[in-house]
DNA sequence: TCTGGGGTCCTAGGACCC
DNA sequence: TCTGGGGTCCTAGGACCC
């Protein structure tokens, strides 16, 4: 019979932040937003969402509901740090960990009561455990399929533990409200609810077609799948492509072509790092930009062959905010690499001219600096990247 | 009190080829 | 001269999650 435990971290970053600083113990801590005026809360502990307090609202607002709350910045690499030694007592109980997101992982413990017992015992060890090596507290869902157990690690948060017994999950679910189900968001539970569709009882009612027409194949399937307990596949397959990007919200919108350029060039830079040292390739540069008004528009180019070293990502870049940008004032400013494969570009199939011989030799000249730079040797960059004496870095986060 | 940053997946339409 | 599907690649935007 096969058995997932859906584990997740309660509150994580707050009680990090509690961890590292116990006299925050019993407090509203809301950690999100650092200094900036436009932040959102990323985390709040549950003595801060008792004033209403929860992630992603702005920070001003949270400010205004919880004025006496703790406000800490977000120090990723320290959560980053806590998150590597859970999921490593988690290794201890399955060899089959799959980590969702830096706070929760799904687990596969299938025949594993000869080892850990009854899953209920081995939910309570593997608790005991991360407090024991961390002191953090964590939520356990235990159900036959991955989903049933994420949700019901939601159920009793925090410190909680929701079986669903098998043979149990369609009843399960069907004591559920809808705003329970997971991977639903506003949008689709809007339409839900515009639909006179208010319960679960009701969503089990609509035929397969029925609802593909509406939310289509791939939405449709979903609600069908999960009202009645089955397995919609969230975490199954390897992703299909990965991506990475970088934005950055300014402290002020700007409207200056040459500061955006260099907070692009320094994003330019940033994602081809993170590429080599992922071992990565692409062909694909992303840009967005979101106005004042908060109108998101985005814009991507696929070259031929993959890019090698920063420089024709940068101008990539730069043609494609020719392209886009009307020149009204800009909140955001965004740079991405899509269709990343496996490979460092040297060794994708490119003609040898002596253009990209050229490239190629500038490109090694780049991974040396970034190793270096990773290595502490210092902080190598581009004169442009370095603020003027005068003028300020509009970049928010970025010292 | 305005709305972060980093991701994945889906859809719809266009281009191009067979 | 007009009309077909199917497949693949690409783009822009949107929904959703933590």
């Amino acid at each position: 019979m096969p058995v997932f435990f859906h584990v997740d971290l309660d509150a994580f970053f707050a009680a990090v932040e509690v961890l590292d600083d116990p006299s925050l113990g019993g407090k509203p801590v809301i950690v999100g937003g650092s200094h900036s005026r436009r932040g959102v809360v990323s985390t709040c502990s549950y003595e801060a969402r008792r004033f209403g307090v929860h992630s992603a609202m702005p920070i001003g607002e949270a400010r205004r509901l919880c004025p006496k709350g703790i406000f800490r910045p977000v120090r990723m690499e320290r959560y980053a740090e806590l998150s590597s030694r859970v999921m490593s007592v988690f290794s201890d109980f399955t060899p089959d960990v799959i980590r969702v997101s830096i706070d929760e992982a799904s687990l596969d413990m299938s025949g594993t009561e000869r080892l850990w017992g009854p899953h209920e015992a081995a939910a309570a060890t593997i608790k005991h455990r991360v407090a024991a090596d961390t002191g953090l507290s964590i939520s356990i869902g235990i159900a036959s399929n991955r989903y049933l157990a994420k949700i019901a690690s939601g159920l009793e948060k925090p410190d909680g533990l929701v079986l669903v017994r098998q043979g149990q999950e369609a009843d399960f679910m069907l004591g559920l409200g809808l705003d329970k189900l997971w991977g639903a968001g506003p949008r689709t539970k809007g339409r839900l609810a515009e639909l006179g569709i208010d319960s679960m009882a009701t969503l089990l009612s609509l035929s397969a077609a029925t609802l593909a027409s509406i939310f289509g194949e791939s939405g449709g399937g979903f609600l069908y799948k999960v009202c009645r307990g089955m397995d919609p596949g969230i975490y199954s397959a390897e992703p299909k492509s990965r991506s990475i990007s970088t934005e950055t919200t300014f402290e002020r919108d700007v409207r200056d072509r040459q500061t955006l350029e260099s907070v692009l060039l320094g994003m330019a830079e940033e994602l081809c790092a993170r590429m080599y040292e992922d071992g990565l390739s692409s062909r694909t540069v992303v840009l967005k930009i979101r106005y004042d008004d908060f109108e998101t528009v985005s814009a991507r180019e696929t070259k031929p062959g993959p890019f090698i070293g920063s420089a024709g990502i940068y101008e990539t870049a730069q043609s494609l905010l020719d392209r886009k940008w009307e020149g009204r004032p800009l909140r955001l400013i965004g740079l991405g690499l899509a269709n990343l494969g496996v490979g460092t570009a040297e060794q994708g199939n490119l003609f040898e001219d002596d253009r990209e011989k050229v490239a190629k030799r500038s490109a090694a000249v780049e991974r040396a600096v970034f190793a270096a730079s990773r290595r502490g040797l210092g902080k190598i960059t581009r004169a442009r990247l370095v603020p003027k004496p005068d003028g300020k870095d509009t970049r928010q986060n970025k010292p």
